[in-house]
RNA sequence: GGAGACGUGGCCGAGAGGCUGAAGGCGCUCCCCUGCUAAGGGAGUAUGGGGUUUGUAGCUCCAUCGAGGGUUCGAAUCCCUCCGUCUCCGCCA
């Protein structure tokens, strides 16, 4: 959510930014609302002073036992009033957060401006695609031959778009995971492990909600309740329990920074990708990531955001697969993040570079939607909001992915990348 | 799943319709005192929002005692629903 007072002091400027990412801001519409509320909500609260000091009066006449009737026919009037006050206010100010936390995050200046993927900025590129001397297949190819990938069985259990994994290859993720895990904490970052469903308040902070329900998978509710309130859903990504954990909380300036990693299976219902990406485990309804997520001091994030992406850079070097870092341009970033790097992996399978990580800082965004903040030593400690980040360390299912086209060999055996060995006994080829 | 108890500020804990944004204590901040330390004395110490202001500070108003409704002129206090915690029983990896 973007700041009100903002919204209110500098709207064109704000609808300016937004246009740049193809977001149109109905400047009209919120002058409007702005206008009403400010003139609604002063009316409720000057009827709500009158009624206080009035009650008040009673309380003393009362205690001095004067007769109260008259200042009760007094109190009376302003009734009816002010509930019609009260809940003329409430509703501006209902349509106007409901407007707010549809309208996307500014986009840091550094962004590229573009209209779409086509725009994004290549800013480095690590590692050469390896060159085979025979037909590079891809990841499904090289699998079923081995018997390591089975989708038909994962159609007959669930439906379409998962997988079963089969013993070396299930091995082999469940490797690259740990050696994520690790690697991460070599950085700094607490492990942590955290719940795959959660309420609509976490995904409301990190903004998956309202704007994005479609791609969620939502449970099924118990019993007959009334309210949704309580709805559960399954995460799509680590980010959101993970972010939320300090969700309403003040912490200490010196607190900060603070690292998280974590690993969990995500679970994206991929609506409005029918057709695309069907083979394979590029795009499945569950896969495994490794996520990591900083809580840092304001002046600090874009740094954070060049290291936190440098830690998933990390994990690609080490595995030793070739990979470019682009800049998102503002018509590709997402909802909540003001600046995004993707990190693309090579596939010799598709002779592509295809995306395996996004590290994304968002600024005050989601803090501001969850209340993560940190009492400053000066500005008298009052608190302010943290800039929160987080990004892919890797997506795990992706990564396998890499490592089976990138590391496999003629005679259809996989070698396995140095660091891994540990991870699985030793073993130098599957 | 059954039965009961409970949810108050950074923390502990009082309050049981009005004088309570909330006693007291701990912690923290500042000041005083004191060779140092310890102890002592004094003051301060919630959050969000609105208005005023170019902005800050200040002033002022509103809201907030787990959440949401209700009763009442007035609710931390009474009623309802929900969420959560604890204890006992049952079940269970």
């Amino acid at each position: 959510m973007l700041d009100a007072k903002l919204l209110r002091t500098d709207l064109e400027n704000v609808a300016a930014k937004l246009k740049t990412r193809g977001y149109e801001l109905d400047v009209d519409q919120i002058q409007s609302l702005e206008a009403q509320r400010k003139e609604l909500q002063s009316k409720a609260q000057n009827l709500q002073a009158e009624r206080n000091s009035k009650s008040k009066g009673i309380g003393k006449a009362k205690a001095q036992g004067e007769d109260i009737a008259p200042l009760l026919a007094e109190v009376e009037s302003l009734k009816g009033q002010l509930e019609e006050a009260e809940s003329a206010s409430e509703a501006v100010q209902a349509q106007i957060e409901e407007i707010y936390a549809g309208i996307p995050n500014i986009p840091h200046d550094s962004v590229p401006v573009g209209d779409s993927e086509d725009d994004n900025v290549e800013v480095r590129v690590w590692g050469e695609p390896k060159a085979f001397d025979f037909e590079a297949k891809d990841h499904v190819d090289i699998a079923e031959a081995r018997g390591w990938y089975d989708n038909d069985a994962a159609v007959k259990v669930t439906s379409s778009r998962f997988s079963v994994l089969k013993g070396p290859m299930a091995k082999l993720q469940r490797a690259l995971t740990q050696f994520m895990l690790d690697t991460h904490a070599e950085h700094g970052y607490e492990e942590v492990y955290v719940p795959y469903i959660v309420n609509q308040d976490s995904l409301r902070g990190t903004g998956q909600l309202p704007k994005f329900e479609e791609d969620l998978y939502k449970l099924g509710k118990h019993e007959e309740h009334e309210t949704n309130d309580r709805d559960l859903y399954l995460i799509p990504t680590a980010e959101v329990p993970i972010t939320n954990l300090m969700r309403d909380e003040i912490l200490e300036e010196s607190d900060l920074p603070i690292k998280f990693t974590g690993h969990t299976p995500c679970f994206r219902s991929e609506a409005g990708s029918y057709g695309r990406d069907t083979r394979g485990l590029i795009r499945q309804h569950q896969f495994e990531k490794v996520e990591m997520v900083q809580f840092v001091h304001p002046e600090k994030s874009h740094e954070a955001l060049e290291e936190l992406t440098g830690h998933a850079e990390t994990i690609l070097q080490k595995l030793e697969l070739p990979y470019r870092l682009v800049t998102l341009c503002t018509g590709d970033i997402g909802f909540s993040a003001a600046k995004t790097f993707d990190l693309e992996v090579w596939l010799p399978g598709q002779s592509a570079y295809r995306e395996i990580s996004s590290c994304s800082n968002f600024e005050d965004f989601q803090a501001r939607r969850s209340m993560i903040r940190f009492r400053s030593a000066e500005a008298k400690g009052k608190p302010q909001l943290v800039h929160t980040l987080n990004g892919s360390g890797l997506a795990v299912g992706r990564t396998l992915v890499a490592v089976l086209e990138n590391y496999q060999n003629a005679d259809g055996s996989i070698t396995v990348p140095q660091v891994l060995r540990p991870y699985l006994g030793g073993v130098e080829s599957l």
